[in-house]
DNA sequence: TCGTCTATCGACCCACCGGTCGAAATCCGC
DNA sequence: GCGGATTTCGACCGGTGGGTCGATAGACGA
């Protein structure tokens, strides 16, 4: 009934216990799939389902709700960014560097790897509430890797706000978060040119002007 | 059965039709009025028939149609926008103030006066596709105002886009169209402080640094 | 006052979809 | 190959919501 993937080796566990979060693994990434392209009101049961080459019935043998498989969609997702926005975070270098990275990093994320996680940035009235609660919650951690980097910047000196950084802030969020709606794979940039081009524009509401970065 | 409400005062028309015109107009209110707070998919022309102290197959003697029903609201509020974005340009002044204008409305637009449109401009999955063709066909028309004014501006030397202008337009209206989001009434600042501050901080992605302008 | 045109309504239809249930099939350790 | 646990399934249920229809009430001009 519960749906916990921890411990993605999967030691410790017997060989049924690894089949069955296989197959979990399976449902969420079609999950995702169907969410990232329809959203999750017209998202049905049956498609996920039907793509699985599944009953909808079957589902709820692992799922107890719809809202339940979308939320550990959610929860894969959000932890995944989380991982890989902390990891560069920890790599260490200025706070213009690290921030050039995140949003880098993001980009490639919500357009690429994770286009679900662009449909959840924005505060949807398509969500059922409990849903947009995790999803706020969520939120709050992502802006808190921002928000440190952002300040050690200030502190050191390498960024100037020109107004309350909360709005700054914001402004970035915004910024970033739309990219995957104007996004198009065959446009006249190559991606990575294009979200250099998005972080060179953005990193100018911090003061900065500095040119780019090696990635690691 | 159609819903047009040109000519809002009504001269050439009988009595009857401006009645009509009257109740169409209530009608695309309330109709806003719900799709701001539940979005497309969760508004029920139940509900919006009920808020009017009507039967829902009232409202099918105006509209052929949910779909056409909301169609004619977004229409409604990208029209006054767009009317109300080119009063703006057309009363002159540098691009810079010009833009500074054009940032602050916007925000009073979809904070305020017509928070509907604020879930119309993300490419929302929950729209159906010919709704979403609407919007999109609506978005370029929109856009192209800001675009002229950039290009006014980078033209007359007050704007040093860092990289392709298309790119800053687009982390502009991202960080616009996002303010609606995270705005909140009762937060820190008084809502034309918080607008200014939006401004000064997205036209820094303009290379502009010069202060506030005086609202005409 | 009468006939017509408009507005409104309750009742109904139907497709879709989330969710349930009990039974059948499959897997797996022994 | 046997028995229990796991997985899968088809059939079904009930609520919701867009949309239809025929009838009725009301407004308006002649």
């Amino acid at each position: 009934m519960v749906a916990r993937e921890e411990d993605p080796a999967g030691a410790g566990l017997s060989r049924i216990e690894r089949k069955r979060i296989r197959r979990v693994n399976e449902i969420l990434r079609v999950a995702a799939e169907v969410v990232a392209e329809r959203g999750y009101q017209n998202t049905s049961l049956d498609e996920v389902a039907e793509r699985l080459d599944l009953a909808k019935a079957s589902l709820y043998h692992y799922f107890d709700s719809k809202q339940a498989l979308v939320a550990a969609c959610l929860d894969t997702a959000a932890a995944e960014v989380e991982r890989r926005l902390g990891a560069i975070v920890s790599e260490g270098g200025t706070p213009s560097e690290t921030l050039r990275r995140l949003i880098i990093e993001q980009q490639v994320f919500t357009t690429q790897d994770r286009p679900e996680l662009s449909r959840l940035f924005l505060r949807h009235l398509e969500w059922p509430p409990p849903l947009l609660d995790k999803i706020h919650e969520w939120l709050v951690r992502h802006d808190r890797i921002w928000k440190a980097v952002i300040e050690d910047g200030v502190r050191a000196g390498e960024f100037q706000p020109a107004t309350d950084p909360a709005v700054v802030r914001h402004c970035i969020h915004g910024a970033l978060d739309f990219v995957p709606f104007w996004y198009h794979p065959d446009g006249r940039y190559r991606p990575e040119e294009l979200f250099e081009q998005v972080a060179d524009t953005v990193l100018l509401m911090l003061g900065v002007t500095a040119g780019r970065v090696p990635p690691r």
